[in-house]
DNA sequence: TATTGTTATACTCTATAACTATA
DNA sequence: TATAGTTATAGAGTATAACAATA
């Protein structure tokens, strides 16, 4: 069977979004796949390297998921060997580090992923890339106060 | 506690897309509550709608799930009496249509989020939304290219 | 009282594998 | 043999609710 998005679709920002990410994150998870990390731990670790001592709570706050949700995913990284707990600011947090063998290996994914950001850029014009990323930024940026306005 | 994002992060595609979208869902999920669907189940409603007489296999794999999964979709969009399953081409298979309730439901639906754009467009300056639209579309139809090299 | 981490539990989404009825 | 739908089961990922230790 042969199938249409249809009109109404090609316009609709949410859609053409989710079905651009869809391929993306498949691209992004078999590259990283070699590392035994999906995009979402990524994230984590990135977060985690560029806010050394940060807490799990804070960090699950960033990734938009609860307490409990970080935990597992600093669970799963500690156990992997890349970030590890050390006492934090009281006695109740911990500060979380990425390890001296997560270091190299985020440094590593990031190469992959930026290999392959390269490869989706030649598939666009010169200048595309950088435009669509700002786009993205600037959506990001706006995005607040939708999230107010649809909760009203 | 702050949070930063780091400076290589602003520029990973994947990441930058994953953040953006993680927003626009929040506001597009709270959006369409009131009519008892997510996001993802709409992407299935208009994807009928668009090619009635569609089987469940076919429309899965335009949503990237199996048959299995889309299985789910189908009953659950069927028990909320916006999809009817008719007979098919062959005994095997059914045809896949929007109830006539489903349809304007569906066109409430898209309403909303097209006011939902409006808002979103009007934090971007003009003409962008609809740059940002065209890259993502150009993003997606590069897609396959990248997958098979991811696999190699 | 509020916060941090933790645990137990449940829900959603998806995948795999096996079965059935057609083709 | 292959295909469409179905079913049972399992695995992620996330949320809620409750608890302990600390603030």
């Amino acid at each position: 069977m042969s199938f249409e998005e249809g009109p109404e679709m090609a316009t609709l920002l949410g859609y053409q979004m989710q079905m651009a990410i869809l391929a993306l994150g498949d691209s992004a998870r078999i590259a990283l796949a070699p590392f035994g990390i999906t995009p979402a731990r990524l994230a984590a670790l990135l977060l985690v390297r560029d806010n050394p001592g940060c807490d799990q709570t804070t960090l699950g706050r960033a990734l938009s998921v609860n307490r409990s949700s970080a935990m597992k995913i600093v669970n799963l990284l500690a156990d992997q060997g890349l970030v590890e707990r050390r006492p934090g600011r009281d006695l109740r947090s911990h500060a979380l580090h990425l390890t001296e063998h997560g270091t190299a290996r985020v440094r590593a994914m990031v190469d992959t992923l930026r290999a392959r950001d390269r490869r989706i850029a030649a598939a666009l014009d010169p200048g595309e890339f950088d435009t669509l990323l700002a786009l993205l930024a600037k959506l990001r940026r706006g995005a607040p106060r939708w999230l107010e306005e649809a909760a009203e």
